[in-house]
DNA sequence: GCCATATTTTACAACGTTGAAGCAGGTGCC
DNA sequence: GGCACCTGCTTCAACGTTGTAAAATATGGC
């Protein structure tokens, strides 16, 4: 068995509670106490027992991650850069799939197991405004993504509105004229998909341009196929564009690869933007223009206000925080300018 | 605070023993007392501490996986299947990046947080078959991959020369002569690069094609950028092919984006098979060829052993063992047969 | 050299749970 | 009717740690 404090004490010819002093660096321990108490540490090989402590302490070390599933490209950049700023922190990050089921969903904030850490960073995509009563668990929440605000638990977000209108914009500054759009979800208003649509229009509107819902094509998912499935269909139902707007970066490239076998090309044919900045991006061809909405300042801002709520649970109400965003222009919305 | 037995013990008005028997479903309690209790627990809302369990039984319900980095798509696939593995058996998963660092990927063994869970899934990336007397830990370790062979661990790993043999063998199946290489590792035996090379010098042996190291592109990493450089190295340098064998989809994929730029039409001029069967490989234009490794039958194994070294730490000598593997033909390496 | 005070170390009690062991009371067997 | 044995519950100790408070030792002033 791993040794315990009695163990080093008792080699270090001290009681266990001085080796405890020396381990949680109290003052008041002498230096050759202390050196004798390391001494026996080290021939040990002595390791605190973690466990042990959380249930002394209260807190764990720990945080649990939510997420739909990490095969989704954005969620595992999104938990790649949870792990990071958790680890600048000394916390481990304990991940928890809900495969967007909303039952799963829930059962993650009831799960006694969330106890097994000190926080939750929960990101939804099933549950949605109307249960905003629901977030709720024995440990902090700190809420990602846009389909729940106004929540008792503090909640990240980036400016979905405000993004999708400079993606737009930036369409728009390239001369494009007729922008279509994949990935609008029916009848959403609050959601990534209806802010995103939002910041569409508003972009459009204020060019004077009218909005033409024929060249908006609906989804269910937001997966690669159904970018590919929406682009058929506005193919299909002869929809006229020298633009496209993929509400996420998944959705483009699946339309763009339709796009690309139906004959046309990107971008001088069609303009793509997308959004999410994924890494693979970067790498496709062509390369997409995209809207990097922030993901580490979103992930270093929810471990912030996480372990502020943690540290005092109840001392201040639940705050909002949007992130900066940034259009990266890339090959396929490039030479395309008015200019 | 939350609940405790002896909270629930007071209110149904038995010992808090009587509560713990209750809720671990001993024999010897009897119906009325059940269910006094069971009314006081739901009264309560009386969730178990895992913790307090966790430091009276010795395990905790966790285990720990890490590998490199979740932004690469391949880690995270193997991830996601990991944690639906381990949900299948109520275990939670706690991520370790380790950014493929060696000092990282030590520490990850050494760590006291390693005994928060009752045992590591490892990958490692930058130790190799010399580091093979570091692999050990307070817990069980399965390992991952094929850097490492021959430790004290279990192992589980895939079948990459008889796969890369397969792969190659499909492109020479559809008639190609001259199949290039992208990924290779200088010098490298044991590696995942070695392996899979080795396969293909096999199955080029068979045939009696003359292995050409001319038209085998060498990498540091196995990134797309760096599929995309070896491919501008290849076609600077004036080879000649009519296949291509990407030992990783992500390089294939890099390779591919350039070998179109430069003219090249996917599988028409060039045959390309990638490597590892990521989701997004059913997706690309032209969607590619790869070999499927079994990474559910990874995960599954990898937490099959873990569990039963966890339940008998000293049972059984180090078991290795190597998954079944598919070539999954698409697009890129479509129509192009002799018949 | 002694008291007051500051420093260093110790003993004890938690944290919430489970396992071991024990104690009533009832049942079955001869 | 007495003994053994179940059933149903309880008491106690332990897992390894940290906080509190008290005890032991050292330091300083006179």
């Amino acid at each position: 068995m791993a040794a315990t404090l009695h163990d080093v004490a008792r080699v270090a010819g001290v009681s266990f509670k001085t080796v405890s002093n020396v381990i949680n660096n109290h003052p008041h321990v002498r230096d050759t106490t202390r050196a004798k108490v390391e001494q026996a540490i080290q021939e040990l090989g002595y390791r605190p027992n973690l466990t042990a402590r959380s249930l002394r302490s209260g807190h764990t070390g720990a945080i649990t991650l939510a997420l739909p599933q990490l095969s989704l490209p954005y969620f595992a950049e999104l938990a790649d850069a949870v792990i990071e700023a958790a680890a600048k922190h000394g916390l481990v990050v304990l991940i928890e799939q809900t495969g967007a089921s909303r039952e799963r969903e829930l059962e993650v904030m009831a799960s006694p197991r969330l106890k097994m850490s000190d926080g939750l960073i929960f990101s939804p995509l099933a549950l949605g405004q109307e249960d905003v009563d629901l977030i709720k668990a024995d440990v902090p929440i700190v809420l990602l993504g846009e389909r729940i605000s106004g929540s008792a638990s503090d909640h990240v977000t980036m400016q979905n509105v405000t993004a999708a209108r400079a993606a737009t914009e930036h369409l728009l500054d390239m001369g494009r004229k007729r922008i279509a759009v994949v990935g609008a979800h029916e009848g959403e208003v609050i959601g990534s998909a209806g802010l995103r649509l939002r910041g569409y229009r508003e972009a459009l509107e204020a060019r004077g341009i009218q909005y033409d819902d024929g060249i908006v094509a609906y989804v269910v998912d937001w997966h690669r196929s159904n970018g590919a499935a929406a682009m058929h269909d506005l193919l299909d139902r002869g929809a006229t564009f020298d633009a496209l707007f993929g509400l996420n970066d998944t959705l483009a490239q699946g339309a763009v690869r339709v796009l690309q076998e139906a004959g046309f090309r990107v971008p001088e044919d069609v303009a793509v933007i997308g959004f999410d900045d994924l890494d693979e991006t970067r790498y496709s061809l062509p390369t997409l223009s995209t809207v990097d909405p922030g993901r580490t300042e979103i992930a270093e801002t929810a471990i912030r206000m996480l372990m502020e709520r943690i540290k005092d649970p109840t001392g201040m109400p639940p705050r909002e925080i949007e992130t900066e965003f940034h259009v990266v222009p890339r090959e396929s919305t490039a030479g395309t300018g008015p200019a």
